[in-house]
DNA sequence: AAGCTCGTTGCACGCGTGTGCAATGCCTAG
DNA sequence: CTAGGCATTGCACACGCGTGCAACGAGCTT
């Protein structure tokens, strides 16, 4: 067979054979588990892969299976906190389970997300999953039309033969203004951007109708291009200039804790006195003890784990109807929202 | 030829062939650029192709350059603020250059960062990128050895063919040294955590050597598992408790931060008054309103051109000497060191 | 001793693509 | 009118691997 390889290039398994003397089926069989050779013969192979440091070339092995293990990682705003963790758990788990990830950060636009998306179509991904942001329809059709499963996090895709893994705003934002009212606020705000994403309008939503149940009136702020930090500092000395707010929900930690800085360094308000604030996420900074900021966890490891699920049911069992998980978020509560008012408790 | 593909399976070049009344060739070559075909022949492909939904397979066309256009992105604890920044800035560089991002996520230990390579090296990968941590040199040689480039960020490898790209730790370490010796800090702490990483050894030597030259005794603090907000904490209520520190630079912002908090509320020092701090990195949550946080920041987006650049280079031209890119940190003044000392500066 | 079973091994093909080489046909120069 | 040049096209092979099929040999049964 070949002479011995040049120095930087990869061994093949024809190499790996040559060496031991034996064809390049038994080199194949040798690393496939559950293949017929003799016990010496693998041996001898793995003795002689291991000197000529070979390994399977598996854009080669996926050629014949039609499709790789690796799967796409869709997503925007990567480097900010909630999305990062998000990624790291996934990515963490996939890796465990075997697959390779392959990111495709939408840095820019939304539009960017189908070009990234159809470029990796190219390398026969066994499964992509969107962790934010919005494909273009057209592109998950193409993926659903190849045999690509897409798993969708936090955004459900009506219409769309697609696995939808997600946390349960409504009830988080329902549940953010019955806590809020319980501590005996009765001048609330909501504070969001305008992007109206699914999740984001979700809690929104819920919190609202929740509030409007209770015959309390909100103040809704939606503007600012993210549900960033100085977003909510900008939300705050809006909302707080306008009238007497005494209790906020911000649908994002970012937000809260730009809302947070502003309340009490800009405003002089005393949190949790003045005004209570409740956030969403609980992300690591929430914690942090300048904030204490009280808010409700998305359960990132379950969603993670979720998703896991879903894509190793539908490898094994391409057929199996499309799941659609809901997973709670857990009020975590700190200290920016004050202690049940005292003792006063009228109808 | 085949016929018509079932739906759930990709086409391929052959069907694309059937359906123009053309030769496989004929495709192969009409998504070359530069290879010749009539005008006509590329149209009635490229419609064929557009109906079909075909895209070609990457998988199959690496195997015939022996190398993909797959760049592995190794690194741990991503979900970390600069490591965040590091992924999302390189990841989106490396998109928009044509290139694909497979994530290496060494969740656990280093242990598992030779196992990821490993598997990454699979897929014949065209370079690595290590963006943190200390892949075993077994496995580095392992790499360069199948002519896989290896670049280093912020680590140099002496003794190793790899091109590195590196933040001047030390230039930056003892700028922050004569920051606060400027300032009129004559009692200085140093805060790193045990995990001996060069970056962080190279600001904190450079630190205590800086310090020392100007006859000033640093206390140095380096315990905790990682450069963290908890262990700024736990350095703080140890280094504070012990005696009369009036100047303190945390070789991390996640420090810096986390130590203004407990230096802050639970120690009662004003800061910049009683205390001035610095931090490095500059991570978005240095610039919050409740911090404002003088700092070093790492030119990130730099330090990704660079690695772009010599990645580029040495794709082009292997045999390139290996690069050793050195970039200033550059200082960001906010508010956590107090003006020079009011002695020499009448009201 | 002859036939059968079963584990082991090699041959050869296919996966989807790029490309060197030869064949074809058209256009132009002589 | 003929020869040569050139653009275009198809054939066939290679890339590295998995695997069905047949061949082979050893051990066992009858």
């Amino acid at each position: 067979m070949s002479q011995e390889r040049v120095r930087g290039s990869f061994t093949t398994a024809a190499d790996v054979a040559a060496r031991a003397g034996v064809s390049r089926s038994a080199v194949s069989r040798a690393f496939t588990p559950g293949a017929s050779v003799s016990h010496e013969v693998r041996a001898r192979i793995l003795d002689a892969a291991g000197r000529l440091g070979y390994r399977v070339n598996r854009l080669a092995q996926s050629l014949t299976n039609a499709r790789s293990n690796i799967v796409g990682l869709v997503g925007a705003d990567l480097q900010q906190p909630f999305h990062a963790e998000c990624l790291a758990t996934l990515s963490a788990a996939l890796l465990a389970d075997g697959f390779q990830c392959m990111l495709l950060n939408a840095a820019n636009a939304e539009r960017d997300m189908g070009a990234l998306i159809e470029r990796v179509l190219e390398y026969r991904v066994g499964a992509i999953v969107v962790m934010n942001g919005t494909p273009p329809s057209r592109i998950v059709r193409e993926c659903l039309r190849n045999g690509v499963p897409v798993v969708s996090v936090n955004k459900p895709m009506p219409g769309f033969a697609v696995d939808t893994v997600i946390t349960d705003h409504a009830a988080g934002g329902r549940a953010a203004a019955e806590h809020l009212l319980a501590a005996g606020c009765r001048h609330l705000a909501v504070v969001s951007s305008a992007a109206r994403t699914a999740s984001l309008v979700g809690r929104l939503d819920a919190f609202c109708d929740c509030a409007k149940e209770a015959g309390v009136a909100v103040r809704v702020w939606q503007e600012g291009p993210a549900t960033d930090y100085s977003t909510g500092r900008a939300a705050a000395l809006a909302v707080l200039a306008g009238g007497n707010i005494d209790g906020a929900f911000c649908v994002t930690d970012l937000l809260a804790l730009g809302f947070l800085d502003a309340a009490r360094l800009d405003c002089g308000r005393r949190v949790p006195d003045d005004l209570s604030v409740i956030g969403f996420d609980d992300i690591p900074q929430a914690a942090w003890s300048a904030y204490q900021l009280t808010t409700f966890r998305q359960p990132v490891p379950q969603l993670c784990d979720a998703v896991m699920q879903v894509i190793r049911q539908r490898a094994e069992h391409p057929e199996t109807p499309h799941a659609m998980v809901t997973l709670a978020a857990s009020p975590v509560v700190r200290m920016t929202v004050r202690a049940r008012a005292a003792a006063q408790r009228p109808t």
